[in-house]
DNA sequence: ACTCAGGTATTAC
DNA sequence: GTAATACCTGAG
C-alpha cells in the first residue's frame, strides 16, 4: 500500500504523548524517535509532532486524512472545553495544565468493548501485550516502513477463537468473557450498528451491562471513548482517590461510595464530566 | 514467597 | 439490594 501523508497546522490542542497516555487506549507504542505509531481500523499511523505541526503518516485502504480526522476528533475546539473546565476550580485548572493537549479519541466500539474487558483487574503492558497477541493471531497483517503490523480482529475473525486459544493468548479468566461477548456480538444479541444509533445513553449503558464482562466501570469506559458520550464519568481507583483526595477528603478511600463520586462530579463538571476525568485522572496517575 | 494491577461474576446474607 | 471473595498472569 501507498504512503499518504496529512498534516494538521497550525497543531492546536494536540500533544501525543498525552493523548497516547492518557489510558484511553492500547495499541499506540512510543518509537525511538519519538513518534508514535498505532494501527487504527485497516490503517497503520505515524504521529510526528513538530512544533507547529503534526504530520500523520501511514499506509491505509481509505483516505488517511478522513481516518485521522475522524479518529483524533480534529473537528472539535477543546479551547471552550478547556476554558470551562478551568473555570470549575483550581484542581482541575491544574490538571489540565498538565495535560494540555489531551484529545479524547473516536475509537472501535468492538475493540474497545474487547480491550476493557481485558482490562480487568490487569496492569497496562500486560493489557496491551494481550490485545497484541489478539491482533497478531486473529487481525490482518498491514505492512508499514519495512514492519508488519496487525489490525485488531473482526467480530467474524475473532469468534473463530476459543476458550482455549484466548486463555493461551494470555487473557487468564477473561477468557471466557472475551469468548462470550464475542459471541453475543457475533449473534448481533449486542446489535453494534444498531445502538450506535441510540440516542439515549442509558439505553447504550443498559445494553453493554448485558455483556460477559462488562461492568458499570468497563461500560463508562466504552461510552466515553467509542461512543464520544463526554458527560460519563467513569470511576476506576484511579478517580475514586483523586476525587476523595481533592473534595471528599474520607480517612478511608474504599469507604468512599460510587454514588457519591458520581454525584459531585455531575454537580461540578456536567456535561464535560468524562473529559473532566480523563485530566483528573491522568493527572493522578503521573504524579501519585 | 508475596503483593499488586483501569473490575466483574458469583455467592451469601 | 449490599458485602465479601475468587480470579489468570507476570512484573517488582
Amino acid at each position: 500500500m501507498k504512503v499518504q501523508e496529512y498534516i494538521l497546522k497550525p497543531k492546536n490542542d494536540f500533544n501525543s504523548m498525552h493523548i497516547f497516555e492518557c489510558g484511553q487506549c492500547f495499541r499506540w507504542n512510543l518509537q525511538d524517535n519519538g513518534n508514535y505509531i498505532g494501527v487504527v481500523k485497516n490503517s497503520v499511523i505515524e504521529v510526528i509532532e513538530k512544533d507547529d505541526e503534526v504530520i500523520f503518516r501511514g499506509v491505509s485502504e481509505d483516505n488517511l486524512k478522513d481516518i485521522v480526522v475522524d479518529y483524533f476528533n480534529l473537528n472539535k475546539d477543546y479551547g471552550e472545553i478547556k476554558n470551562k473546565l478551568s473555570k470549575i476550580d483550581d484542581y482541575l485548572k491544574e490538571s489540565i495544565k498538565f495535560g494540555n493537549g489531551i484529545r479524547i479519541l473516536n475509537q472501535d466500539i468492538f475493540e474497545t468493548i474487547i480491550s476493557f474487558i481485558i482490562s480487568a483487574n490487569n496492569n497496562i503492558p500486560r493489557i496491551k501485550k494481550i490485545i497484541e497477541n489478539l491482533s497478531k493471531n486473529y487481525g490482518k497483517e498491514i505492512e508499514y516502513d519495512g514492519k508488519t503490523y496487525y489490525t485488531f480482529p473482526t467480530v467474524k475473525s475473532l469468534s473463530k477463537a476459543t476458550v482455549a486459544d484466548l486463555r493461551n493468548l494470555g487473557l487468564g479468566f477473561r477468557d471466557k468473557r472475551v469468548y462470550t461477548t464475542t459471541r453475543m456480538i457475533l449473534k448481533n444479541e449486542f446489535d453494534i450498528e444498531k445502538i450506535k444509533n441510540f440516542k439515549d445513553t442509558e439505553m447504550i449503558r443498559e445494553e453493554l451491562l448485558k455483556l460477559d464482562g462488562v461492568g458499570p466501570k468497563v461500560a463508562d469506559c466504552i461510552l466515553l471513548f467509542a461512543f464520544n458520550r463526554y458527560d460519563v464519568f467513569p470511576i476506576d481507583v484511579w478517580v475514586r482517590r483523586v476525587m476523595n483526595d481533592l473534595y471528599i477528603k474520607n480517612l478511608d478511600e474504599s469507604k468512599v461510595s460510587k454514588v457519591e463520586i458520581k454525584k459531585l462530579a455531575e454537580e461540578k463538571y456536567g456535561e464535560l464530566a468524562g473529559l473532566a476525568q480523563q485530566y483528573l485522572f491522568y493527572w493522578k496517575r503521573e504524579n501519585g
